[in-house]
DNA sequence: CTTAGGG
DNA sequence: CCCTAAG
């Protein structure tokens, strides 16, 4: 489903029918606490804007899609001229609107639903093109207020319009206690009941950076996907912090109708770019007076202690935002954001890196064609898939399981057939993920295809199981699938290459260290886990880093070591004090010697 | 590519 | 485990 776009003049049709009905007193019902994304639609008679119901959405799209084609010939057709800074606008623009989508489409958390809009997204970026014409409006969270306090100014018809939070999945992400019906409730500042108590703590979420300091880098994505409407994988504090700030700032700049409401009255047709200007202005400068604020402030120090504060009550938001725009400088580090960003301000460095990543994420394809493909994070786990455009952003394919499923089944059924490319092409190898780790899945599928067996998985997976029955805690075996990829499993995806290390992967690891030494991990590699094809010299020394700190804070005290959490294997302790006899004999005699 | 470290 | 920065 769309985003309301349309003429002004198409809403003016629907609301000389609908208008009268829709106003009631604004505090009746509409939850100031919520950031919701609302699509506004003017009232033909006074000119207010309103908050669109679904089945205005509806119309007006329907009505919108010939003038989204009339002013936008070919659905396909992105005028040359445009420089990257104004596409990246759209991108933005389409990014709210998903937002608005987000929203709009939600009656149920459910992903299924979310996960067909990306769909419409290039259509989006489409229809955002006429931004003179939008009249989809995406207000910013403190927008709600703003409205609040212009009094009225905002109807709300609850039955035809429900509010729903600023983004399902920041309640069911965050665990709010929300549900997804909104109760209608007294959105003035002066009743600021508990109930919007309790959803401040989102509200909060989409705050700015200074709130964001304190959260956690899970938190972080929460909040940003609550901003953007999609997941990411970025787990970069600083960047997502930025990101997040960023979204929220330029959420401002996304068009409006052609009319504008100023200090409660309609102030006319503008040219676009007054246009968003006045809207931002309303919003910024009106905002900070409302004592809602303190009702965030406080419902922040009751409910979850998310290190709110008041930033934005206090921040200059409109400078801040000017600020951000400029200040803003593209992360290089993930390609997802690489992707995603902005064009226009990728710096050359950065241009390098895109190159780089491209390459990266670009598979081999069957014959003519190169199918690139992106990451796309999935219940934490991130899988490629042909890359589509950038317009799609908000929600991973529907369709994904039936992908990997389709996969695996490949994989099986390909050993005889044995084209890899297929596996490239077509459907994305769940198993290449981004990082190096795919080196050896990678092997394994291209053994797989050698032996043209059905059971290519026991060429390595046995050498794991000869391993593993020989030791206690033998569950590396059973993490093995096809791909070595992670595993579906009751619709979740398990972390990726999680193998739990095998007792004698540990003694063998001790051994070499022993023989080859500490950082010699590639040695160990060759010569000690020959047999073992996955644990790169990289795990290798990774464990061995945690073999020193659990040796090193389990002997000292051995009063400590016995209640230590349980969760993962219990290295006997003659291992430890081995790997802590082997540290300090490493770490005093230089390799040298060896 | 290999290591060392931070996350 | 993942991701990177350095050699």
């Amino acid at each position: 489903m769309g985003t309301v776009v349309g003429t002004v003049e198409d809403c003016r049709e629907m609301f000389d029918v609908s208008a009268q009905t829709r106003i009631t007193p604004f505090s009746s019902t509409n939850q100031i606490g919520n950031p919701v994304a609302y699509k506004l639609v003017r009232v033909a008679g006074d000119g207010r804007l309103v908050p669109a119901t679904d089945e205005e959405i509806l119309e007006v799209n329907e009505t919108d899609m010939h003038n989204a084609s009339d002013a936008c010939q070919s659905l396909g057709y992105l005028p040359t001229e445009w420089s990257p800074s104004r596409l990246s606008q759209l991108e933005e623009c389409s990014e709210v609107l998903n937002l608005g989508l987000l929203r709009s489409d939600n009656v149920e958390p459910s992903t299924e639903q979310l996960s067909s809009q990306p769909e419409y997204s290039e259509e989006l970026l489409q229809k955002a093109k006429q931004d003179e014409r939008l009249v989809m409006v995406s207000t910013p969270p403190d927008a709600n207020i703003q409205f609040c306090n212009e009094n009225n100014m905002f109807d709300e018809d609850q039955v035809h319009h429900e509010p729903l939070p600023f983004s399902l999945d920041v309640q069911n992400g965050c665990d709010v206690n929300q549900t997804n019906t909104v109760e209608p409730s007294c959105p003035k500042e002066t009743a600021l009941p508990a109930s919007a108590a309790s959803q401040k703590p989102d509200f909060a979420l989409v705050r700015g950076e200074i709130c964001l300091n304190d959260l956690p880098i899970k938190a972080l994505q929460e909040t940003f996907r609550a901003t953007f409407g999609r997941e990411t994988t970025v787990k970069d504090k600083t960047w997502l912090k930025r990101r997040i700030t960023m979204g929220l700032t330029k959420s401002f700049d996304v068009p409006t109708t052609n009319l504008t409401i100023k200090d409660n009255k309609l102030v006319g047709i503008k040219d676009k770019s007054s246009d968003v200007a006045d809207v931002r202005d309303t919003n910024v400068k009106e905002a900070p007076s409302s004592s809602a604020y303190h009702v965030n402030g406080h419902s922040n120090a009751s409910g979850r202690s998310l290190g709110v504060n008041h930033y934005w009550a206090t921040e200059d938001f409109s400078s801040e935002e000017r600020a951000a725009k400029r200040v803003r400088k593209p992360t290089r580090r993930y390609i997802e954001e690489l992707e995603t960003d902005d064009k226009s301000v990728v710096t050359s460095k950065d241009q390098r890196l895109s190159e780089k990543s491209e390459v990266r994420s670009m598979s081999v394809s069957s014959g003519k064609r190169v199918t690139v493909t992106r990451v796309v994070p999935l219940g934490g786990s991130e899988v490629e898939v042909p890359y589509v455009s950038h317009v799609r952003r908000s929600r991973p394919r529907e369709n994904f399981m039936a992908l990997m499923e389709c996969h695996t089944s490949c994989l099986e059924a390909k050993g005889s057939a044995g084209e890899s490319n297929l596996l490239n092409s077509e459907v994305v190898s769940p198993g290449s993920v981004v990082n190096s780790a795919s080196g050896p899945i990678q092997k394994e599928l291209a053994a797989s295809h050698n032996n043209n067996s059905d059971e290519h998985i026991a060429a390595e997976a046995d050498q794991d199981v000869e391993a593993d029955h020989l030791d206690s805690s033998g569950n590396s075996s059973d993490e093995y699938n096809n791909t070595g990829a992670p595993m579906m499993q009751g619709g979740g995806l398990r972390r990726k290459h999680h193998r739990a290390w095998t007792l004698t992967e540990v003694t063998t690891l001790v051994e070499g260290v022993s023989k080859y030494g500490a950082g010699k991990w590639s040695e160990i590699k060759k010569f000690s886990f020959s047999s073992h094809s996955h644990r790169t010299s990289v795990d290798l020394k990774d464990k061995w880093r945690n073999l020193l700190r659990a040796s090193f804070a389990q002997s000292p005290s051995n009063t400590m070591g016995s209640f230590k959490k349980h969760g993962s294997m219990h290295i006997p302790v003659e291992i430890l004090l081995q790997v802590r006899e082997l540290a300090e004999k490493q770490s005093l005699v230089p390799p040298n010697h060896r």
